[in-house]
DNA sequence: TGTGTTTTGTACCATTTGGTTTATAATGAT
DNA sequence: ATCATTATAAACCAAATGGTACAAAACACA
């Protein structure tokens, strides 16, 4: 009864993710943003009301597909390998690779530091995304043998030098070595 | 000969390195700026050029002040203090106490992510500080007796635990347990 | 006291910002 | 084919942005 939309709101929110990812929330203009998501202002404004809450959506798509996927394959590797090399499957998500120019970072850990806690929707999110990713690892290390304490602390403590190392590989430092310091903290 | 200037430049800078630190470079417009520095337009910009040049001298006098001075005091402690002790002045920085409103960071990574690569001057300064933080640690770790292979790369997972930590810090999750992690590293 | 020079504060400006309105086009149901 | 409804695209808007111009003020030196 109505004219159909043009666009898929999925693959919209996936080029909007991909643009706050690179460039932040707040160095991406409106028409970096509709140039991304391949949409006019008109269907933007219909379909997502606002820049902030596009930036919602994204980071709960985020959130909801990718994260949760990453989560997934990195449980379900195979129990055979060792869990250091396991674990080592979250910090080959890093992109040391390709130009420096292209590396954007961890859009969680992106958002933690652009955001803080100026906004509480958005630090509640970033959270529970590290919590998902905490709460992941220390399954994998109780599952290992680890105590529910001990697992908690390691996980944690992954989790932190995972941030880290995504934040230096983005301002174009070259970083190797994971498997070494994971041990390190594992074994 | 002619009228002297009402303001000190580096408590001027010092101004503006508390603002940056806070809110970031995107997020700091001019009248936020120059209330923090105590300035007006005119004199702000006969001084600083322009807002990228006086983010450019906070960051420079960052490094020579107050990154200085902190790995001057982190190598400075009496070497009778268990190295992981030592080594955990510097996750003492990250500031865990007081409302999570008032977290910052820490101002080197908080540049890292803003700007990633795409200010070769900013990401270089960068590069320097969290070069100059891992030469420290890596000359604590040989002291105490590590080769220099080793020295190092425990140095740089200690530095992206210490970033990793901030990021998640800033965010308003609180953390602890850091000299657990450290042992396990450095150990 | 007067003069030259620099700082300071304010008014101003062009551009860019996120967001709205409106006219047109496209569709499904009758 | 017509109509009701919705999507699209572009023109439009007010506010905020970083930056400039300029007049007034404050000093040092003669």
């Amino acid at each position: 009864m109505a004219r159909p939309r043009e666009f898929d709101q999925d693959e919209a929110i996936d080029g909007a993710i991909n643009v706050f990812w690179k460039q932040g929330y707040g160095s991406t203009n409106l028409p970096d943003l509709l140039n991304a998501m391949e949409l006019s202002r008109g269907s933007f404004y219909a379909a997502f009301t606002d820049k902030h809450l596009a930036y919602i959506a994204a980071l709960d798509r985020y959130e909801n597909v990718y994260l949760a996927k990453l989560l997934t394959d990195l449980k379900a590797q195979d129990q055979s390998i060792p869990l250091a090399e396991r674990l080592l499957y979250l910090f080959n998500q890093i992109d040391n690779s390709g130009p420096v120019e292209s590396r954007r970072g961890c859009f969680i850990c992106n958002a933690m530091v652009e955001f803080g806690t100026t906004n509480p929707e958005i630090a509640e999110a970033a959270a529970r995304m590290s919590g998902a990713i905490a709460s992941t690892l220390q399954e994998m290390l109780e599952d290992a043998g680890k105590t529910t304490e001990t697992a908690a602390a390691q996980a944690q403590a992954l989790l932190q030098l995972y941030y880290g190392a995504q934040a230096l590989s983005k301002a174009g430092n070259n970083l190797s070595g994971y498997l070494v310091t994971i041990k390190a903290i594992v074994d």
